[in-house]
Parts: structure tokens; sequence; C-alpha cells
RNA sequence: AGAGAGAUGGCAGAGCGGUCGAAUGCGGCGGUCUUGAAAACCGUUGACCCUUCGCGGGGUCCGGGGGUUCGAAUCCCUCUCUCUCUACCA
């Protein structure tokens, strides 16, 4: 949630950046929000008057009380019996507009990094970096899921009957390699300096509305209706609701936690060419990555960020890229994402795997999530990033490393998986 | 799920309906002492909103909401949550 303090002094380049999200109506909502929160101050000033006021005279009553003046009391009483209708109804309206202001607060994306790219799809993204070689696979290789079958190491149509599309079941080896990654990648961020973390995987709606999935994406999560509960898309919702309504001291900065979590998304809506195998799941395990840095650090962090995953990616041996989100493409709470993504070589497809994102401090902001600096509290600054999300790291492993005697794992995982080949 | 208890500042824990934003202890910060540290001692230490160039001033907040009252952390109603015991269970 933006600020409206930087609203207000930032008037132009609110706008600028709301349209370069292609948000629509930018210039009236930032005009609407101006003019409510006019009138929420002045009315503001008005009942402090008013209050300061009554306390004054509660007071005043209670030393003639004491006094035995009964009678100079009982006339104060009535002076305060009106202004009482006036403060209830200063109130009123006051609430009424601060209710009006965060309504509208509430729907507002975050603005753009200056170095976002303009532009609306997927097709105006800019490629940032690109490492390794696009394997040439013979003309007998196959895609992802075909070799699961071949190899009878993920199920998806037993999947079917116990969940539904898009929940598959891993055997043998394609469950060991799952917990293989999941170790590795776990490994590897301990390694880097953060604290591994095991956070719940439901809910409650004030957390959702924290890291900005709510209102927004009310649909794409699976909610457990009786409790009121939601089950998380990604792991950045616990992980960072943990610092919630908090206070830190500057040299408990930066926060660096990971956490493997699985993830559930309705991906409602979605269909089409894409979604095969284990492109697009319901369910689906990730390991994540999330940092609180002081505001004037978080770039920095965010490049060790990205550069953590690089160095994941190269350990994985997978040929990939990194992407710069155009401000069409960006989700609704960041300020800048880098998507990085895998070459699928049987499919000749990029796999996004990964997405890393400076949120600055729109998610800090709705979780009053603040520092103690030297004269006052401020707010921080909030990043995470996939390290990694595995069904497409699977994916990619499983075809690019495919042969006439099996498929031939990197090296790193050997370690964790027991084994060197499927 | 049944019965009971409770919700106060970073934590622990007081608080006759009226100078209570709240005692006290711990923790934190600053200082004295010390070669340094510890101990001891002294001081300091909540958040948010409005207003002011600043000093400062005003307001709100003792789980949430509502009520009684001139005045509520303190009384009443209600919701939520937590804890304990029993039941159940990995």
């Amino acid at each position: 949630m933006l600020q409206v303090l930087y609203i207000r002094e930032n008037k132009s380049a609110v706008i600028d950046g709301l349209k370069k999200k292609h948000f629509k109506g930018a210039e009236e909502h930032i005009e609407q929000i101006l003019a409510t929160d006019a009138k929420r101050r002045e009315t503001q000033k008005e009942l402090d008057g008013v209050l300061a006021e009554t306390n004054q005279k509660a007071k005043d009553i209670g030393n003639l009380m004491k006094a035995g003046n009964k009678n100079e009391a009982e006339s104060l009483k009535a002076v305060t019996a009106e202004l009482k209708i006036k403060s209830k109804t200063l109130s009123d309206l006051l609430t009424k507009y601060e209710e009006d202001l965060s309504a509208v607060l509430i729907k507002l994306p975050n603005i753009p990094h200056v170095s976002v790219p303009e532009g609306r799809t997927h097709d105006d993204n800019q490629e940032v970096f690109k490492h390794g070689e696009i394997p040439q696979l013979s003309s007998a290789a196959l895609p992802h899921w075909e070799l699961i079958k071949k190899y009878d190491i993920i199920d998806f149509e037993t999947g079917v009957k116990i969940s539904g599309a898009g929940f598959p079941v891993y055997k043998g080896k394609g469950a060991r390699l799952q917990r293989a990654l999941i170790n590795f990648f776990l490994d590897e961020a301990v390694k880097a300096g953060y604290l591994e973390v095991q956070p719940p995987i439901l809910v409650n709606p004030a957390s959702g509305y924290g890291t900005g999935q709510l209102p927004d994406k009310d649909g794409q999560m699976y909610r457990a209706d009786a409790d009121d509960l939601y089950l998380i898309p990604t792991a950045e919702v616990p992980i960072t609701n943990i610092y919630r309504d908090t206070i830190l001291n500057e040299n408990q900065l930066p926060v660096k936690n990971a956490g493997y979590t699985p993830c559930f998304r309705r991906e409602a809506g979605s269909w089409g060419a894409d979604v095969r195998g284990l492109n697009r799941l319901h369910q689906f395990d990730k390991v994540e990555i999330v940092q609180i840095a002081l505001p004037e650090n978080s770039y920095k962090v965010l490049d060790e960020m990205v550069g953590h995953v690089k160095a994941l990616l190269k350990k994985l041996e997978l040929p990939f890229r990194i992407i710069r989100l155009c401000g069409g493409d960006m989700s609704f709470a960041s300020a800048l994402t880098y998507d990085f993504e895998v070459y699928s070589a049987a499919q000749k497809k990029w796999l996004e795997v990964s997405s890393v994102s400076n949120f600055e401090s729109f998610q800090a902001n709705r979780l009053k999530l603040r520092y103690k600096g030297k004269d006052k509290t401020h707010i921080l600054h909030t990043l995470n990033g996939s390290a990694l999300a595995l069904p497409r790291v699977v994916a990619a492993i499983l075809e690019n490393n495919q042969t006439d005697k099996g498929i031939t794992l990197p090296k790193a995982l050997v370690p964790y998986t027991g084994f060197d080949s499927i």
C-alpha cells in the first residue's frame, strides 16, 4: 500500500507510475485520494479541538464536584452534552473518510522502479542476462510428460483420482528427486546466511492483505471456508507475515529467512498449451527466500538475491536467462521484478522457475513493519524470491539430460539423491 | 468437542470510575566507575494521527466492537483470541 504522504508529495510521479503499470483511472483515483485525505485532515483537526474542550470540561466538573460546587458542575454538564453530540458527528465523519481512503488505497498497485521498462505483456520484458548452452537433443527426445511415464517417476492420473488435475503423485526416484532438491535449496540458502523457517501453510485473511494477495488475488487462492483460512500460494505470505506489526532494531537488519513449503494455486481461468505436465500445477513445492532491509539498501539486497538464484541454476547446470519484467507484466505489489527462466530443451520453451522482487515499502506499509531509527520509526523494505520452485526445474532437468541410457542428474544433486541417473 | 480462567507497554506484572500512557521488575539506550568487561550506581526508554520551519501544542490507543457516565484500563453487553483441565489425536 502506498503512503498517503508519499502520494501527496509525489503526485505526478505516482500517476506516471500507475500508468506504467497500466492501472486504469490513475488520475481519478489519485485525485479522489487527495481530496478524501484533505477532508480527513480537516475533520481530524476539528474533532481534536472538540475533544480537547470536552476533556477540559470533564476535569473542571471533577474539580467543581470536589469543591462541592454542585450547581456550576451541573451547568457544565449541559455544555458537555452538546460537545458530545458534536464529537460523535465528527468522529463518524472521520471514520467514513478513513474508510473511503483505505478502500481506494488498498486497491492501488505499487508503482514501478525507474528501471522498469514500459510495456504491457510478456513480450515487452527485457532480457538482462543469459547463461549456458542450449542442449541439442536427438529427434527421439521426449518432453518431460513422456519421460515421467517412461521411468515411472511422476503419476498424474493417480493424482487426478485423489484430488484432481494438477496434483501429481511423485514416486520412487521422482519423489526422492523432490526431496533432494528441497534439501539442496535449503542448504544453499542457509550457507548464504538465511535463517531456515518452517511456517504455517494455512493463513488468515490479515496475512493475505499484508503481503498484497488480498484483495487483489482472492480468486487465485484456495480457501478453507469453515475456518476462514487460505492455503498459501507461496511461502512469501507466511514468512513475510512473521514480521507483521513489528518494529525491528536497526542492528537486526537485514532479516534473511528461507523456507520450504508446498504452494497452492487455483490458477482459475488458466488454460492453453503451456499447462501440460509439470508446467503448471495446483500444488507444487518451492523454497522461498525473504529479506527485510533498510530502504537505502534494498536494491543492493535485490542484486544479492538475484546472485543467489543465479548460482543455484549454475550448480544445476541449466541454461537460463534473467528477465526484467515490464510495467504491465509485474505483480500488484512489486516495484521491480526479475524472472528467471530455464530452457526446457524438449519442449523448446523457456520456463519461469523464479521471480525475485523488491516490494520497497508497499508490503511493509500494510504489514506495519518498521524499524527504530535514531530519531523515530521508519517503514522498511521487503523482498523475496523463489530459490527455487521445483516442478519446472524438474521438467528441465529431465528433458535436458535425457540420454539413451537414462537421465543424468547434475553433479550437485547426487549427494542429495544418492543416485546419479534415472 | 466439554468445563473453567484470562487478554495491560519489548517481556514479566500492578492498577479505589477522576492529574493513569499507566506502578514495579527485567530488557534496551546514555552516563559514572574500570586498562577493558562485569557488578554497582545515576539518568533515560511506547505507537499512531493532526498541527508547527522548529521549540512545542492537541488528539487516539490498556485484545476488537458497542454501552453506562460530566469522566472508564477500571462498570455492563458482545465478538475474537489465548491458556488450564477433561475428551480425542500425530
